[in-house]
Parts: C-alpha cells; sequence; structure tokens
DNA sequence: CGGAATTGTTACAGTTTTGTTAAAAACATA
DNA sequence: TATGTTTTTAACAAAACTGTAACAATTCCG
C-alpha cells in the first residue's frame, strides 16, 4: 500500500522531474496543474501528501492550502509548499497558513524526498478522514472493517476497495470505466462487464437484512452509492 | 500545560538566544551543552521536542539522536537538527538517523517558531510507557517480558519486537511491507512472506488456552492486533 | 566446544478471490 | 406486444493468497 502524494504545480518540467523521481520511490503520485482543479481532486481522491506549488494559475497554492486546513476532513493531509522564493516572508506565510514543511525551487530530489519520509512517518496515525460514514454504512480504512448498522459485514478485498470508492462521493454515479480506472487501476485489462459482478458481489455482501438497496443501476451509465 | 522543549547545544549565545525566544512563545525550556548529559536528561525529562546541534562535543548530536531513535521509548520525540553546515549530505544524514527536521544556523527565530509548532501538532501521543496492556496482554519494555492472563510467555526477540509493534496500534491493519520497516528496519532485505512465518511463531506463542486469535489476517492486506 | 534457540527461505496444500462467460431477467421504445 | 439493448445472476476455472512444516544457516550461551 504505496503513499499517495498529489501534486499541485503549473510547470509541466518540474512535474515531469517530480513524478519520475517519486514513482521511482515507488510512490503513487497524481498531479494536476491549477488551484481549482487541484482542490477538487484532493477531496476526491484524498491523498497522504501534497506537494503544492506556492504560486499556481487560479487560485494560488496559500488558498488551496487554507481551504483544505480549514476542513476536518482534510487538515491532516501533510502539505510541502514548493516555493520560487526564498524571502523569509513567504516561508512563514507557508506555515501560517497550516503548511507543513517547504522547499525552494531549485530543490534537491534527496532533500525532498527525505522530507516527504520524514512527514509520512509523523502523520496521524488515526484521523477523522480513516473512518467514513454514510447512513447506517460505516467503513474504517485502518482496521479495514465494513459496519452496516454497526454489524460488521465481511467483504472481500476488491468489494472493499468499491464501497471505499463508492463512499468517498456517494451519490455520484460512475461509469464502468470510471470504476475500473479508480478501483482496479489505470493499466489494467478487465472486461466492463467484470464490474457488475463485483457491483452484485457488494449489493450481496451489505444487503444484511433486506433494507434499502444502496446501490444504484443508472442504465446505459453506471452505479452509485445511495442513501 | 506547555509543551516542554529541550536545547542541546554548545554555543552559550545561541542557547541564551533560544530560551529568550521559546520562553517568549510560553514553552516550557530546558537545556544542556553536551551530548551524554542530553542524552541523559532527555530520557529523564522526556520531553516534547528536541532542538539538537549536530555537532556536540562528547558526544554527536548526530548520535544521540540515532540512540535516541532506536528506542521504543524515545523515538516519538520530534528531533530538530541544528546544523552549521549547508551540505545536503549533511542535511540527509540528519534525517536519515531520524530526525524529523532540521535548520541550517543561522536560522530565523520566527521560521524555527514555525517549524516547531508545526512538528508539535503533528506529533503522536505518547507510547513510551514501559508496561503496556491490550486486553489480556501485557507486555514489559524494560524486563523484555510479555504475559497473557498474568502468565509469562516466552517469546523470541523478534516476535517480541512484532507484539510491541502491533501493541502501539491495537487494531490497526499493517501490510507485511509496513512490518518488514518497522520491525526488521528500514534498508534490510527480508522476504515479505518470512512475516507470515513470525506470525504464526507469534500466534503460536501467545495462544496458551485456545483463547481468543488476538491477531488477525486480513487478505490482501496484512495482520492486526485485535482484542 | 557443542547443543539449543533463533532466523529466513522455500515448497506444498488448502482456501478464497477473481475474471469470464452464457443464459435469464429487466428495461425502454416503437 | 415485440424487439433490441442493458443488467442480473449463476457457474466455473484460473489466479492469488495464506498457513504450515521442514530445512539450513546463524547466533547464543553454558
Amino acid at each position: 500500500m504505496p503513499a499517495h502524494i498529489f501534486i499541485a504545480e503549473d510547470e509541466t518540467s518540474i512535474i515531469t522531474l517530480l513524478k519520475y523521481n517519486l514513482e521511482k520511490e515507488s510512490y503513487k503520485v497524481s498531479f494536476c496543474e491549477n488551484g481549482e482543479q487541484a482542490l477538487k481532486q484532493i477531496k476526491d481522491k484524498h491523498p497522504d501528501l501534497i506537494l503544492m506549488d506556492w504560486m499556481l494559475p487560479d487560485l494560488s497554492g496559500v488558498e488551496v492550502c487554507k481551504n483544505l486546513k480549514k476542513d476536518n476532513k482534510y487538515n491532516d493531509i501533510p502539505i510541502i509548499m514548493l516555493t520560487a522564493k526564498g524571502e523569509e516572508e513567504d516561508k512563514l506565510r507557508a506555515f501560517d497558513t497550516g503548511a507543513d514543511d517547504y522547499v525552494t525551487k531549485p530543490f534537491s530530489q534527496k532533500e525532498l524526498n527525505a522530507r516527504i519520509k520524514s512527514l509520512l512517518r509523523r502523520s496521524k496515525p488515526y484521523s477523522s478522514v480513516d473512518v467514513v460514514e454514510f447512513t447506517d454504512l460505516k467503513i474504517d480504512r485502518i482496521t479495514k472493517r465494513v459496519y452496516r448498522n454497526n454489524v460488521e459485514i465481511s467483504l472481500g478485498p476488491t468489494e472493499f476497495k468499491l464501497l471505499d470508492f463508492f463512499i468517498k462521493n456517494p451519490k455520484r454515479v460512475y461509469s464502468r470505466e470510471q470504476l475500473l480506472n479508480n478501483v482496479w487501476g489505470e493499466n489494467i485489462y478487465v472486461e466492463t462487464r467484470t464490474v457488475d459482478v463485483h457491483i452484485r458481489r457488494l449489493r450481496q455482501a451489505i444487503n444484511i437484512d433486506k433494507t434499502k438497496p444502496l446501490i444504484r443501476t443508472v442504465r446505459s451509465a453506471g452505479y452509485s452509492l445511495e442513501s
């Protein structure tokens, strides 16, 4: 289970470099080149650590940072600010907004890696984001347990990941392709019909006392988690 | 209850400055000017954070750091290295020995304060007690003895470390890689399946009177300690 | 030194999980 | 109602994963 690092940075060359470097360290990496998108994607993907450019075209990195730190759900994600300016004022402002560390461009890859490792090591073992509830469903990512009405339910690994993904954005409809990409992985070839089968297995598992269906089929579009 | 910060630093002028500054921020401050003494006092006082000079007259800061990080009781105390050298090699070595951050002298007081705040915010609650209990299990880190229902159990060194690690965060599921990193060490090459074998040995050892299983297997994820 | 304890590796068996397929069912629309 | 499309369901074989025992290498200790 590699740590997932999110990069918000508008210089393509830096992204490329970072991505190469971090993936070599076997982190899972995703990125985004502007602030609005970054905020959205971070809330969606909930990475383990964020590398954030101090300046971003539309919504500045500082703003994104502030926004995240205000939200209980996301303020535990450590953030490293990437800043081109060496001035002290900026550094302090980075910390003030809630950043956990910063590096000044151009930075040493090795040093960055060390800082990342240090932050990941220190990040809280349990945080509110690890236990997510939706209606009578509860999923604990730390203990890998799932409950319905406080009754534990046993799920296979794929079904767990599937539910975990759905619960991040309940009510949102995902196509089979989206589910394959997010639950199975990006470069894996699996039949789209396979999703149906796992949806069935998940349904079967969470439909303890034939209450509400919870997983909705949207014909010719996909599936969603409903209350 | 203000956070207690310990300073290990041999330049009196810096100590004075730091002390003045930190007490103004209403931290409780204590200090020491050489390595041997520092190590002793740290173990005695168990501060919340340490500012450690990279070079100390007798026992270097690096050595003190290493020593602390090896000890389960103290490795959760965040350490900021104070180094006069700006060279990358030193910085990296600081992180390697387990330091959580470093600043280069001369440093900005404001920046240091920010880094301290960030580290304190992020630091774990102490797992620094000698005797830890979890359900009917008791582990004494000093005497290295383990009891179940007050009956002593004999464990090999690896099994002891394994249980000790599990008991820090009971119920949390750890992957085999995480266990290898935390119990065996970071740069050691051991097959992941070896974990299974030691889990079995630990299970065998603690399953005295066939009570509860205690160690849970989470398929495709790892193991956890359960009540 | 010699025996006991500890350690990491491997192979095998047993079980669970997974993806695929095909048939049945459900749905939408003319 | 008839028809074509989409989803549900069951069954099955392949793949993945874990538990266990046995073994050799190493360390520990009297």
